[in-house]
DNA sequence: AACAGACCCTGAGGGC
DNA sequence: TGCCCTCAGGGTCTGT
């Protein structure tokens, strides 16, 4: 399931191989994956634009095609592959983009999921980020805003952390993760966590962006030979998927549970209820 | 306004 | 072996 630092890997590797090309056609598969316009306006509006550059915004990719920008996000399964239009059709791919070189981008997605949007010039691009995203990782991320949205709200701190309007990037790994690497509660309710525990959570999820961004994200599932996706920063996670195991710091058996609807690793001892 | 829950979709895994 | 059931999950939409 792609997160910030696997959609971070995937947009490099996509910049490598496709700024530049210019799209010659488009086949779509799945129609519903397609958003905001239909289908034929999709097709026509992307056909002749060139990849001038690709960016990320929290977890959603930004095709820049000159004055139309093509908005992706991947979901849990989404992935590229590089291949030429002849090639066969696999199973689960959805949706090319053939280009006037002779490649093509295949867009393979199991549970169908992903989305894929076109904005033009002055239709504003938000994405359920809200009206700012606000990535840890980035220069702009407002510490203050952030402690004040935690501190007013009454959600469970994982279901915050999960709003992408709050803070953008994190999923479900890096949430553990950092919650874990904080030592917080992931049921704790926002406003009764101190300031000095926002600041290490806002903290602590820097750093393990910052370091899976660094190791190529965290590959959970077993993706073969797509684009980017294949990270190692699995090796890095302390709770997530360690059910039954040890905490590595201070050896308590790491706990499965349940939160804001999500599955949920930690450790009883480290991340107590209470402060 | 804030929050909870349903929904989308398919494969994996458990139970029998 | 194979069928049926449940679960997983990000973001959006709907309901309270």
């Amino acid at each position: 399931m792609p997160e910030l630092p696997e959609v971070e890997t995937v947009r490099r590797v996509l910049a490598i191989q496709l700024i530049g090309k210019t799209i010659q056609s488009s086949i779509i598969r799945y129609e519903k994956m397609i958003k905001r316009t239909s289908v034929v306006d999709f097709q026509s509006r992307i056909v002749g634009k060139k990849v001038d550059s690709i960016s990320r915004k929290g977890k959603y990719l930004l095709f820049h095609l000159g004055i139309e920008t093509l908005v992706v996000h991947l979901r849990m399964e989404g992935k590229f592959y590089l291949k030429h239009p002849e090639d066969v059709w696999e199973k689960h791919e959805h949706l090319e983009l053939a280009f006037t070189d002779g490649t093509s981008l295949r867009y393979h997605d199991t549970r169908k999921f992903g989305t894929f949007e076109l904005y033009a010039p002055g239709e504003t691009f938000e994405g359920g980020l809200g009206e700012i995203t606000y990535e840890p990782i980035d220069e702009a991320f407002d510490r203050q805003q952030f402690i004040q949205k935690v501190r007013k709200s009454h959600r469970p701190i994982k279901a915050i952390l999960l709003d992408q309007s709050v803070i953008a990037g994190l999923g479900n790994i890096y949430v553990d993760e950092t919650l874990f690497r904080a030592k917080v509660h992931p049921e704790r309710r926002g406003n009764t966590i101190s300031i000095k525990e926002i600041e290490k959570i806002a903290t602590e999820s820097r750093l393990v962006l910052e370091k899976a961004v660094e190791l190529g994200g965290s590959t959970i599932r077993s993706y073969t030979s797509s684009l980017g996706v294949t990270g190692r920063f699995q090796n890095e996670l302390f709770v997530h998927t360690h059910a039954g195991e040890p905490c590595p710091v201070c050896q308590t058996t790491i706990l499965k549970t349940r939160v804001a609807g999500r599955g949920t690793y930690l450790c009883p001892t480290c991340q107590k209820r209470r402060k």
